[in-house]
DNA sequence: GAGCACTGC
């Protein structure tokens, strides 16, 4: 088949369909027609006596086939006819979160709280508590808490309100005797432990005792505990079964300033709670100066500022004064970048002699800076980077250098840059680099050498390195943003805020006074916003509307038009239209859940990735569903060193053995890690095929996580079984009912047309199908980085899609052919000898999907499952090792092949 | 031919 050559422009197609028109070799892909779109040539579907030939040419060495088995179809359409299995599905759902906010909310016991303030553990902290700012308002904040529903408190980071407040709060409520019961949220699961470990040891006690915390897949809260630190993720699954939040007493919300989704929302339940519970008292606590943005959404909020830092005094340096300290280097001249200068700060004077009778500095640093200027907001000066660490290093007095600059590529330049100096011991942080896990970033540098550490934001909240004096900062972040057209969420380089640059300041001078450096002007920094866009309005918002229904708070619409940063609402409406597709929303209303919504809501994962659980177990592939959802679920396992990309590629080629699923490949991956009997034997795994063994555990926990979930929702174990016949073909027909319209056509190098949207795509470099040719994929993750990646694909087969594309408008001809319409973009021709056989297969397909799907599988549905199955194989390579090769009946038995095809399984030109 | 960062009863 020679995919380009289907690739004509449609329209030309239409009259009459004569054969031969669509044989333009080579035609180009029509530019600038009416949608936007590049329209796939349609593809003609005949029937055979043994089955379905799907052509594009009448020439068969050109043809495009689904082979669809005509006896295997006949066999399997058997057992979908059969009725649904009986048995009610359980609606509640058991309680199982130990002391977690379960039970009336009663007093401190007197005697332990005696006997706690007066024990040693509680003394020896006593003094250090004391000297911290939070503490000297200690009065002022009780009686804010105390006197209103609302407090809003204000302190900079160090100054102890994360772990005094809530012991602040309990104290008061233990000594006078009430009910007490403090929930305090964190962002992170790692500070939510942390704090919970921190403050249970000021008190004097265990972890569990007066002081717990409770996040996912760890609990260590019992009755016991009174103040409960959690993430907000944590609280926001517990109001699905106690939205009152009954319970708590006080509810502290930390961090409230970094504006996370999760975050914001819980606010918006809050503020909704208030109205309902007059007994409840709300603390928010946030490291920003300006609390206009809060105290608009709680106006009855009193405000507690805590002044004072405990840093080290720390020298700050614009740009200005940086240069004349500089050797004198050549502007750079950055290609510009494809999607424009969308991250520009205004108001930034770009001529050198306004510059220079503003400053009053010297001609050619005015100069400079004017150049500096001028440069796009996305490109970040390496070379201007690595001068100015080199000028610390000789310039200043000894301690670490953290480097902030935006993410790989420019920690790759600026390591590359700084290597040649042997004094220097460099250590590169990222998330994707194994060198988090490395201890050396934390240690103390070799004799005679400065350490230097080059991150991204992971070195700004997520990771300390405690002996930072320097820190040299670009003013850039990464983020990612949602494309307003596309609706495929971007990763885009832009200058940060203020916010983010007062938190990599307060990186340095943790252990003696040091000096922040930043690369961009003062004109910059006066033109920068304040706080970043909340996370809100630039993320996709399908879990978050899934949890509006899951609460039963209305339409997720209005609903989320209530947050303080309220969401754009085509984005929601996006959301929502995914839920309807996906069958968690009911279609009519747009907001109550379906049967299988709440199946959905109740696993704590991408409801995508549910149903991918779901149909996992239906089709009788529940155990690498499992871990493919969990993989996704995750951030990927694989990681790479800083230049040894080569090597690590190779390592994933040797583990991916030809296979062309990147679901599999991350099956195999984690099945492999779990295969090896302990912990030194997997941590060599890991080294060895370049994976993160946390990943990996994080991976397993999730695994087990939504494993459990699923053997609650179906009343069954779930898995746990041999691996079934045709797993690769069970695989990728659940991933492709799931992810369903995220298929994509592909032609040739790995670039090709999304079906849903009619964007352009390209598999991603790291993608098994990094240069695929002429096969349709299915996909979950997609993002605009310098091209439209999809990160993880599988190949699915054409007669899959035929089957299971939900919708497909039926249109005849002037020849008096079928035509399908399975996407815009993908329309099959059908004889109408084979149409009633398509369109009957395919109703009861998804008739069986939907009776079926979450529900445990029963005899009837294993065997049409497993009908199912084997229809596919022959068109899905066998991946999994699994026993094809003993199957009574060759694969491809029966089936139609086009003559050219070769060998077993797929053949070449089968979609 | 490439990888901001978090998170879930």
């Amino acid at each position: 088949m020679r995919a380009e050559a289907r690739l004509g422009a449609h329209e030309q197609r239409a009259p009459g369909l004569q054969p031969g028109v669509a044989q333009v070799p080579h035609a180009p892909a029509p530019r600038g027609a009416a949608s936007g779109r590049a329209a796939l040539d349609d593809v003609r579907c005949r029937a055979t006596r043994k089955g379905f030939c799907l052509e594009g040419f009448e020439d068969e060495e050109d043809a495009v086939y689904a082979s669809l088995d005509g006896a295997l179809l006949k066999r399997a359409r058997e057992p979908w006819r059969r009725p649904p299995p009986r048995g009610r599905r359980r609606e509640g759902w058991a309680q199982r979160s130990g002391g977690f906010l379960s039970g009336a909310p009663g007093p401190a016991d007197a005697a332990a709280f005696e006997a706690e303030t007066s024990g040693r553990g509680y003394a020896t902290f006593l003094p250090a508590r004391r000297r911290l700012p939070a503490f000297k308002m200690r009065e002022a904040i009780v009686a804010a808490v105390r006197s209103g529903a609302v407090t809003l408190v204000l302190g900079a980071t160090g100054c102890g309100k994360t772990t005094q407040i809530p012991q602040f709060v309990y104290e008061d409520c233990a000594r006078r005797g009430e009910a007490i019961a403090v929930v305090a949220t964190q962002p992170r699961r790692i500070s939510a432990a942390s704090v919970a470990e921190r403050v249970a040891r000021e008190r004097g006690g265990a972890l569990g005792d007066t002081v717990g915390f409770k996040i996912r897949f760890e609990d260590s809260v019992t009755a016991s505990s009174k103040v409960v630190f959690c993430t907000v993720g944590v609280l926001l699954k517990t109001m699905q079964s106690n939205p009152l939040l009954a319970g708590a007493t006080h509810v502290i919300v930390d961090e409230v300033h970094e504006r996370d989704v999760h975050t914001d929302f819980f606010l918006l339940l809050v503020r909704r709670l208030l109205a309902k519970r007059n007994d409840l008292k709300v603390v928010l606590m946030s490291a920003t100066v300006d609390p206009s943005a809060f105290l608009s959404y709680f106006p009855e909020a009193a405000v507690v500022e805590i002044p004072g830092k405990t840093n080290y005094p720390i020298e700050e340096h614009y740009l200005e004064d940086i240069l004349p300290q500089l050797r004198p280097r050549s502007s750079p001249r950055p290609r510009r970048s494809p999607f424009g200068d969308a991250g520009a700060l205004e108001g930034v004077p770009g001529d050198a002699e306004t510059i220079f009778a503003r400053l009053k500095c010297a001609r050619p640093t005015a100069q400079a800076l004017a150049d500096f200027h001028a440069l796009p907001a996305d490109f970040v000066d390496v070379d201007l980077v690595a001068a100015v660490v080199e000028h610390v290093h000789a310039s200043q007095e000894d301690g670490a250098i953290l480097v902030f600059v935006p993410g790989w590529a420019e920690i790759a330049d600026v390591v590359k840059r700084l290597e040649r100096d042997r004094s220097l011991a460099i250590h590169a942080l990222h998330s994707r680099m194994p060198s988090a896990e490395q201890r050396a970033i934390f240690d103390a540098p070799p004799p005679g050498k400065r350490k230097v550490v080059v991150s991204t934001v992971l070195a700004e909240t997520s990771i300390t390195v405690e002996d930072v004096v320097h820190v040299v900062d670009a003013g850039k972040a990464r983020s990612t943003f949602l494309n307003k057209q596309s609706l495929v969420s971007a990763l885009r380089t832009t200058w940060y805020a203020t916010a983010n640059g007062l938190q990599r300041r307060g990186r340095a001078g943790r252990v003696r006074p040091g000096a922040w450096w930043r690369l961009y002007s003062s004109f910059q920094h006066a033109a920068m916003v304040d706080y970043a866009e909340p996370e809100m309005v630039r993320s996709p918002l399908d879990e978050l509307c899934l949890e509006v229904a899951a609460l039963g708070l209305g339409a997720p619409e209005p609903v989320l038009a209530e947050a303080i940063s309220p969401p754009d609402e085509a984005i929601v409406r996006a959301a929502v239209d995914g839920l309807v597709r996906l069958g968690a929303l009911d279609a009519e209303d747009r907001m109550s859940l379906s049967p299988l919504g709440r199946q959905l809501a109740r696993l704590h994962v991408h409801p995508v990735l549910g149903k991918l659980l779901l149909l996992g177990e239906l089709f009788d592939c529940f155990d690498v569903a499992l871990t493919v959802a969990a993989g996704l679920g995750s951030k990927s396992p694989f990681v790479c060193p800083l230049g040894k990309e080569p090597l690590a590629n190779a390592a994933k080629a040797r583990l991916a053995d030809g296979t062309d699923s990147d679901h599999v490949l991350l099956e195999r991956a984690y099945a492999e890690w779990r295969a090896r009997p302990g912990y030194r034997d997997r941590r060599s795994f890991c080294d060895r095929f370049f994976l993160s063994h946390q990943t990996l555990e994080y991976v397993d926990q999730l695994r087990r996580d939504l494993g459990s979930g699923c053997r609650d929702l179906l009343k069954r174990d779930a898995g746990g079984r041999a691996r079934p016949r045709h797993a690769a073909a069970r695989l990728s027909s659940a991933l492709l009912a799931a992810l369903w319209p995220n298929v994509a056509a592909v032609r040739k190098q790995g670039k090709g047309l999304a079906l849903g949207s009619g964007l352009k795509v390209v598999c991603h470099p790291g993608s098994v199908n990094r240069s695929a040719a002429d096969r349709l994929v299915v996909f979950y993750d997609v993002q605009e980085t310098s091209d439209r990646y999809l990160y993880d694909t599988s190949v699915v087969s054409l007669a899959q899609v035929l089957l299971f594309a939900p919708d497909v408008a039926q249109s005849t001809t002037n020849s008096g052919r079928a035509k399908l319409a399975v996407a815009p973009d993908l329309q099959v021709l059908v004889d109408a000898a084979a149409l009633d056989d398509v369109l009957a297969t395919r109703d009861l397909l998804q008739a069986f999907v939907q009776r079926s799907v979450g529900r445990p599988t029963d005899d009837a549905s294993a065997r049409a499952s497993a009908a199912l199955a084997a229809l596919f194989s022959a068109d899905v390579s066998a991946d999994f090792g699994d026993d094809d090769e003993e199957e009574e009946r060759p694969p491809t038995k029966g089936a139609y092949r086009p003559p050219h095809s070769r060998g077993r399984g797929r053949g070449d030109g089968a979609w």
